[in-house]
DNA sequence: CTGAAAGCGCTTACAG
DNA sequence: CTGAAAGCGCTTACAG
């Protein structure tokens, strides 16, 4: 064989080009263009010209031609911090692979650090470079206020999931927090409990606010005093949940039982509550939140709240994808949480 | 202001492009071009006026363009399977991230089971839509032969995390896995404990086989017989781990410690242990590892050992970009692991 | 229902 | 040391 013979399909790296299929297909690049997005005003005929031509070819179209070509980018941003637990982002992920995938686009992540002082050059820089056609902000990025008004100003459509505040002309998803949360106390209160600790979360999530404001709302309902000395702050990691544990185990009326706005977090008061001698749940009901796998690895296993974190990250991602095409965008997303009962809680002695 | 007298520079999105630059600068595109790719030959006053004009006009090259246009990409894949426990995967992309930032590549994920008949079809779509110029294979999907036959035949540079088996021109990097299971392994000989159990972790990767080995290696320099009967078959998981932790407790000879092939089985068998009213370690020492988030949340806090997953990472990638780049490819790295002595281990009563 | 032309923003190969 | 031309593989806007 002469390199004569060689057919042009393997110029670049052996990959096929829409000309290649074209010229198989007997067509226009138009026409196979028109196929591969699903245009309409193609025959039933000339489509399966064309899908033969392509299987056939093992053709794919070239990513970075459409975006270039295209007034689209077929992608989405998703910038994320780099968190003490990484469960709630895996599942996220999870959630928005899947989309993006079902409906033929890329996801491309950004690590970042919401305190960064570059943050938003950090991000357009990002969308400079990529061209993204919108962007995921999982907590707490969706209330990072100098980024989201860069995204205003650029008019660069974004999805907010579990923020503190809902932005107009922005998509957002959550989950009932503050029912989940009030449920949780009610669980307590029903058990027998009187006196709840509760440790918040990372004041920049909005989750903590509302998980907080649950709390607040079912000690009212039960007619109980809300009292400012059984509250401690958190920062939803291990060593801010013990810390705050040993400081409500240390108060002279100390608590039946605490409440920790996530599970790492209540993993920490556990393991503080059993340094001290302490057994859970009989002398200490400790209760948290997400349902990450520590919540069932540890012992006793975690009484806790899961919230159905890929189904709304799905639906940000398809949301952001419909807005992008000028479908009706969804632009409010609201997902129950699930209450689960474990070995961590029982009625105080 | 008429609409004539908007400069060009808004034309697409607002961002600016190689063109606006070189006119701003009075230079060709194509000395911009060598600006922004650090290529020899250009005077310093000619780069100072490049840099300044792109810093004016907040440039950003587009990155569809330049894979369009160029032999490179500058983007690497990494195709991973979704994991029982996340913080493996999550230094993973931290070290990944890392490296390509500072090398001026961006990173690509491709979620994927390595069962899935497709696999090769699923990354074969991938390749030829975003021409990745290399791609990292965590474990197991480094072991996964169809897949790295596929990427070998196609001449796409990959770096296998871990694998079993090290493959000719990959770049593989690992830690020193035999040798840290034999050190976990003596340090419980030396704790005065005979009768070790051990349980493998998911076959398909490579890591199981080796920490496996380490134990046997230890018992042979001790002069202690390998007992098969002490040794479970298990997956990675809790669930696994705590099964396998039932049946070696069920044994009329138990052993006095097990040693887990990671911290998650180790959580299992602490779990089950605990239910069979055993305290740990005084009745049982238990040994895990990869030093997970787990593995410090749990009581007692486990004896495990620690690998440099995010500088294993961050070297497959920068090894990786050398390839592509020519320059002199790092084929092989060697890491050394650590081991970490916590609660979950004493000597024997 | 289908196609020819122009152009997206860069890099390549070549010229000077 | 610098630049003009061609082209990467698509989509857009237009024509028929």
């Amino acid at each position: 064989m002469t390199s004569d013979e060689t057919p042009d399909i393997r110029k670049r790296g052996g990959l096929a080009t829409i000309t290649d299929v074209a010229r198989l297909a007997g067509v226009s690049i138009k026409t196979v263009s028109r196929v591969m997005n699903a245009a309409p005003n193609v025959t039933p005929a000339t489509q399966d010209k064309v899908k033969a031509a392509a299987l056939a070819l093992n053709y794919e179209p070239n990513h970075s031609a459409r975006v270039l070509a295209g007034s689209r980018s077929y992608s989405i941003g998703l910038v994320y911090e780099n968190p003490h637990e990484f469960s709630y982002l895996k599942h996220v992920l999870d959630g928005a692979f899947e989309a993006c995938g079902e409906l033929g686009y890329s996801l491309l992540l950004k690590p970042c650090r919401s305190e960064d002082a570059n943050l938003v050059s950090v991000v357009r820089q990002f969308v400079a470079q990529t061209r993204v056609d919108g962007i995921i902000l999982p907590p707490p990025l969706g209330d990072v206020d100098a980024l989201t008004r860069y995204l205003g100003e650029q008019a660069i459509p974004y999805a907010q999931i579990a923020p503190r505040e809902d932005h107009k002309g922005a998509i957002v998803v959550r989950s009932a927090d503050e029912v989940a949360s009030r449920q949780m106390t009610s669980h307590l209160l029903d058990l027998g409990h009187k006196r709840l600790g509760f440790i918040k979360g990372d004041h920049r999530h909005g989750a903590s606010e509302l998980r907080f404001e649950g709390y607040v709302q079912a000690l009212r309902e039960a007619g109980l005093d809300y009292d400012e000395n059984l509250v401690r702050e958190g920062r939803f990691d291990f060593n801010s949940g013990a810390r705050a544990g040993e400081s409500l185990l240390a108060l002279a009326q100390g608590p039946s039982a605490i409440i920790a706005s996530n599970d790492d977090m209540a993993a920490g008061v556990i393991f503080v509550a059993r340094q001290q001698g302490l057994q859970v749940p009989e002398d200490l009901s400790v209760v948290g939140f997400d349902d990450t796998p520590t919540a069932s690895h540890i012992w006793p296993p975690l009484t806790t709240v899961k919230q159905p974190i890929s189904e709304m990250a799905a639906l940000a991602v398809a949301s952001l994808i419909g807005q992008v095409r000028g479908d009706e965008p969804m632009t409010h997303g609201l997902f129950d949480c699930e209450l689960i009962v474990r070995g961590s809680t029982c009625a105080p002695r």
